[in-house]
DNA sequence: GCCGTTTTCGGCCCGACTGTTTTCAGTCG
């Protein structure tokens, strides 16, 4: 694991104990810093030696001289002082859902139990009972919650997440009384991983939304149910939330449930500044709403730009407003895909097919990934030979594909290469030829985030081997994360958005959000910039000319001055 | 413990839901 996530976890144990020791702001205020530590995009051993951790939000001197305490020796003597207060197994209960620290503190101060295994002796034991605000509900609550202990934090990727959303947002809209249905929560923000679904729906009749949204295939079990909000867990154990508001509040409900918590939090203190109030109804104003309907009214009312989903983190998206949001990438940006690939045993056929699916989403190019032999030669042939004399029909590049510790030239016939990562850690150097992307980067396994100084050592090897790096509707398990792409994009390493070939419902949006997050712009994205701008550092052999060099440089080439020669 | 473009002190999001409750505490997001 890597510092920052070291550091990160560190703080979030001291807020968990001072959590127990019923402290009331502070836990709140180590969480902020390690959330913050967290999603860096830079280690933080740098920015300490630059002596900037203060910069970082929510850290301040006190947590700061922590940091520091920590990278000097590896550990914190407050955390070490705070752990002895505690048994272990007691920060252990209190992330089981439905425990919280009151009832942690009440298990060990009242009952002596000090983790899961005396927890579960004292209900058989029945030492529960009869103790104030433990119920025969309650107690069953908690032997459930110790039966299906799972580690904590399990967290879906991305692309399972919305799979499992476009599904119920699909028979929500077909088979429920709803006027309107959106995805919220960090699936909006296309968050590499997921915690739970937020799914809001606008209508008269909640009653007969949650009858339908309890009875869809998949759902597992009803966990909560009241007037406005229903909780289910569907197969895989995803949780999904499912919320109904009316319609003059459903800005401010999307917005709201849209999140970040820190992005929320620095909205409502600007809006208390103006005197105002900002809940999921709507901003008001002594109690009369004068904002709800949309996000951009919300945003409006305080001054603010509306905020493209994916940046809303806090992670400097209130000082860009002041200059203007960059207008980030968007799917109808994008000019082709370089790496697709055909199907198990290939035809021409399959060929055309990719070549259609091409055009129909407008596109100028698409690479495609050819195996090499003999037996596969009419493939390339076919490519060449029904590739468009004039304008029109999408161009279809011709795609070498290589473990990258073997990235030897391509042979005849191929346009560019493409290295498969061999391992998690980039090599020292790229031995071989020119790669115009190394693919299926192993970053992070599905359900966890990628660790930051990881993404940014792959990053630094582009750069260093002037090659680019993809992100994919599979975020961080095979390609670049949205730090990595921040990181990637400063650094002027060429960055590429991946989709998966012709699927429906189509993910590549999900990539497109990725790098969004990353604050991604058009120029900063390869497969924005016409055939002309592809020339990858040459072609996969120099004793000829690719079809990419021989379009000629065009205007608007999508990449930055340091492109090779 | 952090934070500030009306604050360097005095705030810190706030509403839904559940369970055990005669009016609320705890948890969660």
């Amino acid at each position: 694991m890597g510092t920052n996530a070291d550091v990160a976890n560190a703080l979030r144990e001291i807020g968990d104990l001072l959590d127990l020791q019923g402290e009331r702001f502070k836990p709140e205020a180590y969480r902020r810093a390690g959330r913050s530590i967290e999603s860096l995009t830079e280690d933080v051993r740098k920015i300490e030696g630059r002596g900037e951790l203060e910069s970082i939000p929510g850290v301040g001197a006190a947590i700061g001289e922590k940091i520091r305490e920590f990278l000097r020796d590896g550990t914190i003597a407050y955390l070490q002082k705070l752990r002895e207060l505690f048994p272990p197994g007691i920060v252990e209960l209190m992330r089981l859902p439905g425990i919280g620290p009151k009832t942690a503190r009440r298990f060990l101060v009242e009952l002596k139990v000090e983790g899961a295994a005396e927890l579960q002796a004292a209900i058989e034991a029945g030492r529960l009972q009869g103790l104030a605000g433990f119920g025969e509900r309650k107690i069953e609550l908690f032997r459930k919650a110790l039966a299906a202990r799972v580690p904590a934090n399990r967290r879906t990727s991305m692309r399972a997440a919305w799979e499992v959303a476009s599904a119920i947002v699909e028979r929500l809209r077909s088979g429920a009384p709803v006027e309107r249905v959106e995805v919220a929560g960090s699936l909006r923000r296309r968050r590499e991983t997921i915690g739970d679904l937020d799914l809001l729906v606008t209508s008269n009749s909640p009653e007969r939304v949650f009858d339908v949204f309890s009875a869809l295939p998949g759902v597992k079990e009803v966990k909560l149910r009241g007037p406005t909000k229903e909780t289910v867990i569907f197969a895989g154990d995803i949780q999904v939330d499912l919320r109904v508001v009316e319609p003059a509040a459903f800005g401010a409900a999307w917005q709201y449930f849209t999140g970040s918590k820190d992005h929320n939090v620095r909205l409502r203190s600007l809006a208390r500044d103006r005197g105002l109030r900002l809940n999921e109804y709507g901003i008001a104003r002594d109690e009369v709403r004068v904002a709800g309907a949309t996000e951009e009214e919300v945003y409006r009312v305080l001054g603010l730009p509306w905020f493209p989903p994916e940046i809303r983190e806090n992670q400097g998206e209130f000082d860009a407003a002041t200059t203007g949001i960059p207008t980030l990438v968007e799917p109808k940006d994008l000019r082709g895909d370089l790496h697709v690939h055909l199907p198990d045993r290939p035809d021409a056929a399959a060929i055309d097919h990719l070549r259609a699916y091409a055009e129909g989403r407008g596109w100028e190019y698409l690479g495609v990934v050819v195996p090499e032999g003999p037996e596969h030669a009419h493939l390339r042939e076919h490519i060449a030979s029904s590739n468009p004399t004039g304008p029109g029909s999408p161009w279809l590049y011709t795609v070498c594909e290589r473990p990258l510790n073997d990235a030897r030239p391509a042979p005849e016939r191929y346009d560019y290469l493409i290295a498969r990562a061999t391992a998690s850690e980039p090599p020292a150097s790229l031995e071989g030829a020119p790669v115009l992307l190394v693919t299926h980067l192993p970053l992070a396994e599905a359900g966890s985030d990628a660790p930051a100084e990881l993404v940014a050592r792959w990053v630094d090897f582009a750069k260093r081997s002037r090659t680019g790096l993809e992100v994919t509707p599979d975020g961080a398990q095979d390609g670049l994360d949205s730090s990595g792409v921040r990181r990637a994009i400063a650094a002027g390493v060429r960055v590429a958005i991946r989709g998966a070939g012709p699927l429906t419902p189509d993910p590549m949006e999900l990539a497109v959000g990725l790098a969004r997050r990353g604050w991604a712009i058009p120029s900063g994205i390869l497969n924005c910039g016409g055939r002309g701008g592809l020339s990858v550092r040459g072609p996969s052999s120099s004793s000829r000319t690719s079809h990419a060099a021989r379009s000629g440089p065009r205007s608007g080439s999508p990449r930055k001055s340091d492109s090779p020669p």
